[in-house]
DNA sequence: ACCTCTGGTATTGGATCCAATGGAAGATTA
DNA sequence: TAATCTTCCATTGGATCCAATACCAGAGGT
């Protein structure tokens, strides 16, 4: 195992649509799944070029919905167009993933503070309250078990989602969303060193607190503060992910790979 | 003329690749841009459904390219998939439009914090200055030419696309230019009332005001300044458009028809 | 009269074929 | 020997064909 293993944690593809339940290649929406997860696993090295047929082949489909996986890819940022010939695998520094999460903080800080702006509705309240009590419930054993980070990693993607959801609208929510395919980017994708699970725990124990303290500041409708709190929220991975070297060369997004 | 006719100023899709000189529809990025300007220019209803055959008829094109360019337009959040069954014109409420640019705020403004921080490079400082010097001297006639839209539409660009390249790199570039494709969201759509060049004119000096401020905030290396400035420098549309009505129903988003 | 089942049809998705284009390698000449 | 031109091939983009499928309408039953 390698020594930085790590695992992303929330929904898996095949579990956002009930009618598959394995990821087939044989379908276009699974073709853009597969080439993603082998772009984010690190299959290819940073840069190498992708052909169509060679990826049809590879794949078991013919060249059409590889074709349209190639610009649904490049749309998403991991792919950029090599002149007039093929597709490449673009590069990310640890500049760019940097840059990715703050990104998020600062889109998802935006809906925070509309939301703080308008107020919540006791739905959304209640569904905050929610997440913060299961996200207790995991925390309250005093240590992270291997069983909990799938879990924490939907309560997670509940708790940013519904904030989204409600103070972002459709087109906040659509932003995030299109940046989330970055690696490192998602809400969703927490990064957890399953060989080191009590500083994970810390972690985490980190990430609850800012999130109480963003439905405390939600609840006084102080758009400033959520906004703040959110921003720096996003930087919690960050902060921990430089402490054992992000970027590995040679693969795109070694780290990423989900083992 | 429509009471509210406005043009979008800036950069036409022409110009962006030197080789082509009309926007053939025959191509497949010209599908797109057809496409789009239709969408944009209120050729459909909102929340019209629509075929690729009728596209790709009306297009003079085969079917391949349209469902290429339809998987393209729903990435940019212009289409959105009707169950299995083709793709829906996305209608954009007020809301959705303030929160675009909301969102190109937010990150404009986290590239010119960035960009505060590290500090500019003489080029970066040269370009922005020739930027200030070009608006002035199209500001100092005392009024607003209708020649004068064009070059303060490809300046404004400039100015704002230094900043974003120079402070966010390509992630942060990326993500504003997804959402540039949102109605209104863009640097480069300036709305501008024709039939009242005087109030307008006023408006390019407030924005001016903003670029000399922006300026002199990175100059003094004030990242948080510079950043609130941003934000704030987004709305000016914002601030004008809502005076004279945005949304128009019937028509996708009948404003911004170029005429 | 309303609900349901069934058949047809419109429409999308995938595969394959053909044309166009750009790059690479080899040959020819200065 | 090096530079340039030509030819060939790899690869992409577009068009068309075929299969799968979801909606719609009509008929029949309750």
């Amino acid at each position: 195992m390698d020594p930085i293993a790590v695992q992303l944690a929330g929904v898996d593809p095949a579990r956002t649509d009930p009618r598959v339940v394995a990821p087939r290649s044989t379908d276009s929406a699974g073709v853009v799944a597969s080439l993603r997860q082998w772009i984010l696993g690190g299959r290819f090295r940073a840069g190498e070029r992708l052909a169509e047929a060679t990826m049809a082949q590879q794949l078991g489909v013919s060249r059409t919905p590889v074709r349209l996986a190639f610009r649904t890819l490049e749309q998403e940022g991991l792919l950029q167009k090599a002149g007039a010939r093929g597709f490449l695998v673009r590069e990310f520094s640890d500049q760019d993933v940097r840059c990715a999460i703050e990104v998020r903080g600062a889109l998802e800080g935006l809906a925070a503070r509309r939301l703080a702006h308008i107020g919540m509705s006791p739905a959304v309240r209640e569904q905050l309250q929610a997440c913060l009590d299961d996200a207790q419930r995991i925390l309250a054993g005093g240590q992270l078990a291997e069983a909990d980070i799938g879990p924490w990693g939907r309560l997670n993607e509940r708790f940013h989602g519904t904030i989204v959801q409600a103070g972002g609208g459709r087109v906040i929510a659509d932003a995030i969303s299109r940046n989330d395919h970055l690696p490192f980017a998602s809400a969703a994708s927490l990064v957890i060193d399953r060989s080191a699970l009590d500083r994970e725990y810390l972690k985490l124990c980190q990430a609850q607190l800012h999130h109480r303290l963003v439905v405390q500041a939600l609840d006084q409708r102080d758009s400033a503060r959520v906004e703040m709190l959110m921003r720096e929220h996003a930087c919690v991975p960050l902060q921990y992910g430089s402490l054992f070297g992000l970027h590995t060369p040679g693969a795109a997004f070694a780290v990423l790979r989900t083992e």
